[in-house]
DNA sequence: GATGAATGAGGTTTCATTCAT
DNA sequence: TATGAATGAAACCTCATTCAT
């Protein structure tokens, strides 16, 4: 039991590791030393935990789009109307300019890497498939209550409402201007709002 | 001159290499043998006209931001209507399964590089002022013919219809299915036209 | 003297292990984490019932050549004739196409080592002494006999003895055909016949 | 022409290189560094002419087996009786304690891999069947001349000529005095002429 | 006695870059 | 201009060994 604790907090440290490590310094530049120097573990550390590199990056976007899931689904289950719900979504998205840029900078890559591998991708599918869940709640809650069209169907809305918010977070990064992040997330909320409205 | 025409078509010869050879592999994956290969000339030709491989991948991005921004605004120009040329930006954004698939593995990995390289983000940032101009010309426009919601500035909806069209076409693109192109456009082109329309 | 019979099986359970690891594997990709999978302990008991890697090697060599000359000398020793003895030896050297694949996969390597560790070549010297020892036990019994050339001495036929057993069994090994066992071991007895004889 | 050459003058270099290095070293403590130190060029070299160290060690191989299998049947093929060619198979095989040591030295390890790879099982038995070839000539001469046993087949009997070739010299570098060299070639040319002989 | 987490030296391999031709 | 042989830094990974528990 401790010792399973232990292995288990020495992998999410080593995660965490490689999560800071790949989000200062770019995929590239990331090696197993530098992950290792931000876990202030030794370099073989690294593959007694994990079996290589890659294992350390496939593991890392479950660990990150998990969390991401987590806390988004949490933060929509505590409100109760349509609009509640969907700002909460979009809050917990736009989670501030430090969490997002370091989150994007490293989801970018691997976006990059799911555009080509199955493994990335299927890792990428579930955080999708979670995100659209909560844009279907938020849409059939919104056309019970009367405020969203009732002529969406989920299927089609759900990746809509993710594209917006991943679209703008990206447009938000590109700026390179933290003070913008409220503006985007308005602009994001705005246009969401548009796009289900009746 | 006859020197330098030839020159530069071969630069853009192990550029399209370049490319290829990215989209197909990916970022990592990527040597200047592979590009050599790809673009049938010895290793040190690259070198030859290239100073880094870094500078191949940054001339790469600016020559294939530079041919959508021409492409789209091409589109644009002949269309005489807000709705038309709007349908038209989306339409040229929209390029094709293949085109989109081979373009958007390659710029995902620039707009990661981007996100911490102020190389990259200022070539990405001309991109986006093309975007924008584009936008700009469809929003005023639309608002003359009355169609547009007149409330909305162009500093504001650009970015949300640029990150609209970027957010659909990697949600597509995640989704490993050619034949929902088309519906993904048309999400796309609603979704931009509700947000702009009164 | 519990103890040491106790600590003394594990160390005979961790050469065997090392015996069965070395021969299926191949010198290379042994390790002592192989080995303490094959001997089902901790890797940390091989350390601690050995000093070194190298000294699992050396002890396995002088375990397993000890055995080997132990074995020959026991089934020499219950005949009574030259012939009979020599057909003895050379059973008990061709123990079985399973036993002998094992067993030189192993000794190929170890003589590998012996030609340029002295530490090695002492062991592999005393198993040479042992079967000298049975070489001239069976000349000098052939000669008294009158079946064996009286001319020849133990020092140069003892040599030859050996070389032709393990001349032969490496021409099998390397047949890789099991069923050329009998063959080898028949063509191995008439050529030191012939050898020996008058 | 020139640069083909060039560049199997390196392999060669580097073969050879890597046969000293392994023939002094051993295997274990044979590195590519070590490798390209013996060769005297840079550790990229040999993985520009070698694909892996493993292609190295089979190239080296075949290599030495063919040179020795050259060497070999040129000395037969100057002798006109079957002794005489019998004496010169010996004397090539026997070419001297340095040229013995350091070949066997290698070759031992080499028959280890071999127990348990096909790829250096096809190159040892190119070498063997060479040295069949050598045997079959010898002893069907000897036949026709009336100097060997008429009952003996070429195919029962090459092995175990090879087989007293290998065990005498596996014996000698055991005893690890070259001043017996000229003994055991002795022991050998007798064993042999004695098993082949009427 | 026994374990296995941790270390880090050192191995193979890759590849951007240089440079003689 | 063009080539590709050569370099060597640095990557990933393995594994013998140590040591706290």
């Amino acid at each position: 039991m401790v010792k399973y604790k232990k292995s288990d907090e020495k992998r999410k440290q080593i995660l965490s590791a490689a999560f800071r490590s790949l989000s200062e310094h770019g995929y590239d530049s990331v090696t197993l030393q530098t992950i290792a120097d931000y876990a202030e573990v030794s370099k073989g550390v690294v593959h007694y935990y994990f079996a290589s590199k890659e294992a350390v990056l496939v593991e890392l976007l479950e660990w990150l789009t998990g969390k991401i899931s987590a806390r988004e689904r949490a933060a929509v289950a505590v409100q109760h109307t349509a609009e509640g719900k969907l700002a909460a979504y979009i809050d917990s998205a736009f989670a501030g300019p430090a969490q997002n840029r370091s989150f994007y900078r490293v989801y970018l890559d691997f976006l990059s890497r799911a555009s080509r591998s199955p493994v990335y991708r299927e890792i990428n599918q579930r955080f999708y498939d979670s995100c659209a869940g909560i844009s279907t709640e938020v849409l059939l809650l919104g056309q019970q209550e009367g405020v969203f069209n009732k002529e969406l169907t989920p299927g089609r809305a759900a990746p809509v409402i993710r594209a917006i918010i991943d679209g703008c977070l990206i447009q938000w990064l590109m700026a390179g201007r933290d003070e913008l992040h409220a503006d985007f997330k308005d602009s994001c909320y705005a246009a969401v709002m548009k796009v289900l409205s009746v």
